[in-house]
DNA sequence: GAAGCGTGGGA
DNA sequence: TTCCCAAGCTT
């Protein structure tokens, strides 16, 4: 069923791109969702809806949204908030390198251009987070410029219209999709075409089984034309995550729990968790790992009880986690990415939901009767 | 160009 | 269970 892969781009005629603006902008007109991000268009909304739905659903990002919105409602109010109150407002949202660099660049917006989100494509983009698809997004949504916004569902949609066999996990072929939607903006409704696109794709033209049925521009549609819509888009498999064993040092002096920033830039950068061991299966006794890595620290602690296990996959890595009990017995000033805290004040820090869920565990079982396994 | 970066939901 | 995601960006 494969085909050959066209040399050149599709070369849309007039007659049809009008067509698919009309079918598309009327389908629009009738069947949008009604989301909180579209009450109005203020930039700086649609700025923070899209930055939360890169790579995370419509029905996730809501509440988060609404949330965020409430407590930071301009760019100014994000832009003089505390990092940690941004990050708190993103906690369990994932991807948390957006919240920083969203934060940043709502100072820069501050700082650089007087408060107003820019308007040139040269500029937004330079803001950190915004790349092609989001300034493609705000310019065209907020202030109807007529620019391409390339996203997964837009690059669905265009590769069944033109049964384009271009792989679409490569940057390449968005940027050629870009060239091609640019020539299918109407001018009058840059940014209601641009989110027609993307609200065919995920109503309409899903990834798996599409409803052709009913979709406004099926007569238009060559992959339809062919039956080849289950086939397109190509996507390249990615790869399985990852397998690794991890200990994470339920450590309590007291009544307080020893927390851990993650260093910047790697996994969960820059987030609090519990001291976390990583390491190949098999390389290392849990205990002997926990207590070698504090003691670089000055800290010394009797490995506990475990308190029990839970697994939790990311994107690239499967984490097999067993949590261990230990209390400390002597330490020193520990560096400023260790900090003391009182259990009760766990809530106010942005956890991860791996280690939220550590936390949980250890809180219910942390008392519990028994010794399940004695380490030393 | 490819890899790294979270999470929860549905098939 | 396992897989594939869902309105991508950065390095």
């Amino acid at each position: 069923m494969k085909q050959n892969q066209p040399e050149s781009l599709p070369r849309p005629e007039a007659d049809w791109v009008r067509k698919i603006q009309k079918e598309l902008l009327t389908w629009y007109d009738q069947n949008r969702r009604g989301l909180p991000w579209r009450e109005n268009k203020d930039p700086y909304r649609i700025w923070v809806s899209e930055i939360m739905l890169q790579q995370t659903r419509v029905d996730t990002v809501i509440p988060y949204y609404e949330q965020f919105v409430s407590a930071f409602p301009t760019v100014k109010d994000l832009a003089e908030a505390p990092e940690d109150q941004v990050i708190k407002a993103w906690e369990g949202l994932g991807y948390y390198s957006r919240a920083r660099n969203l934060h940043a660049a709502a100072k820069e917006v501050m700082e650089q251009y007087k408060g107003e989100i820019p308007r040139e494509p040269e500029k937004i983009s330079r803001l950190k987070g915004v790349g092609s698809y989001t300034a493609g997004a705000i310019l065209s949504i907020a202030y109807d410029l007529p620019v391409p916004a390339v996203d997964g569902n837009v690059m669905r949609v265009l590769s069944r219209w033109f049964a384009w066999w271009e792989d679409i996990s490569k940057a390449a072929t968005r940027r050629r999709m870009e060239a091609v939607d640019r020539e299918l903006i109407p001018a009058e409704r840059p940014g209601d075409f641009n989110q027609a696109m993307m609200e065919l794709g995920a109503l309409i033209c899903t990834p798996v089984s599409p409803s052709c049925d009913t979709c406004p521009v099926r007569e238009l549609c060559q992959a339809q034309a062919e039956g080849l819509q289950e086939e397109l888009p190509v996507k390249k498999k990615g790869k399985p995550p990852v397998p690794m064993e991890v200990t994470f040092g339920w450590i309590r002096r007291g009544d307080q729990v020893l927390l851990h920033r993650r260093p910047q830039g790697g996994l969960l950068g820059g987030m609090w968790g519990l001291p976390t061991i990583e390491h190949w299966q098999g390389s290392l006794s849990l205990g002997e790992a926990l207590k070698t890595s504090l003691a670089e620290l000055g800290l010394k602690v009797e490995p506990g009880s475990i308190l029990g296990e839970l697994e939790h996959v990311f994107s690239h890595r499967r984490w097999y986690v067993t949590v261990v009990e230990a209390l400390e017995i002597s330490g020193e000033d520990l560096t400023e990415d260790y900090r003391w805290v009182q259990e009760s004040e766990l809530d106010n820090y942005a956890l991860p939901n791996v280690y939220r869920k550590a936390v949980q565990l250890a809180t219910e079982r942390q008392y519990a009767a028994g010794i399940q396994g004695r380490l030393f």
